[in-house]
DNA sequence: CTTGACCTTGACGTCAGTGTCAACGTTTAC
DNA sequence: GTAAACGTTGACACTGACGTCAAGGTCAAG
């Protein structure tokens, strides 16, 4: 299929497809016309992208699971290097949520000594 | 003083007050030499919209708080207006550890799928 | 008079993931 | 044959809070 029918088909615009491909995501025969060639797997590999930008990757954490795909694995999870970035996205995440809390507390305390009124649920 | 001594006393480089400045949020007198001109009051709003910065508010947040002090306030969260804000960026940060704790449960799913023997503390 | 520290404005680079447009070639349908 | 719909590459725009450089004006000390 062409690049129009694989964004159809996975939601995703050819702009990003196009982008996949420029950082070596995607890889994509070429027809004698110069156009892309995707196949099902594309569509697969595709959609793991998605299904990990979506919670919170980046595009360069999705490499290893590009990569464990590529080399055959029905899931891209399956390979050393992807359980790795999992646990690493844990740790940011967590990470991430403890920042929050304690800016939240900051935030509340703030509130409070300006607004002594102010409830601050949580 | 001049933008030099604003800078080293409030720890921010004197491109920050710039852009401060074009931003709407700083606002300095031009000596004949066209140098700005600051006073100890441009010290304490400096140091508020740090402080406000360094706890997750945007630039734009940090406004109401700045016009709050400009009006003769001795801190910026005394007006309504910034008190709304406080609440605000309240609601947002729960909003973002609502979210992160989803993402964090999806990719611990994930990766139990991946690694079925991958513990995940959490 | 010169050096050097300070000031000025303007503009480009950063990070991520696209949107959008230009200018052009290809395929499909009528 | 031609127009519409598709494809190609390349490049600029956007968000936010600056860093950094360029090219120059100002001022105090020696």
């Amino acid at each position: 299929m062409r690049i129009g029918e694989l964004a159809e088909r996975t939601g995703v615009s050819t702009r990003s497809l196009r982008y996949y491909e420029q950082h070596g995501l995607l890889r994509a025969r070429r027809g004698s016309n110069g156009y892309r060639q995707y196949t099902e797997d594309d569509v697969k590999l595709v959609t793991e992208i998605r299904a990990l930008l979506a919670v919170g990757f980046t595009l360069e954490d999705t490499r290893p699971f590009v990569d464990c795909m590529r080399s055959g694995h029905s899931t891209g999870g399956s390979c050393a290097e992807s359980v790795e970035v999992y646990q690493r996205k844990l740790a940011e995440i967590d990470e991430e949520i403890r920042l929050l809390l304690t800016r939240r507390a900051e935030v509340a305390a703030q509130l409070a000594q300006s607004c002594p009124g102010c409830f601050v649920r949580g």
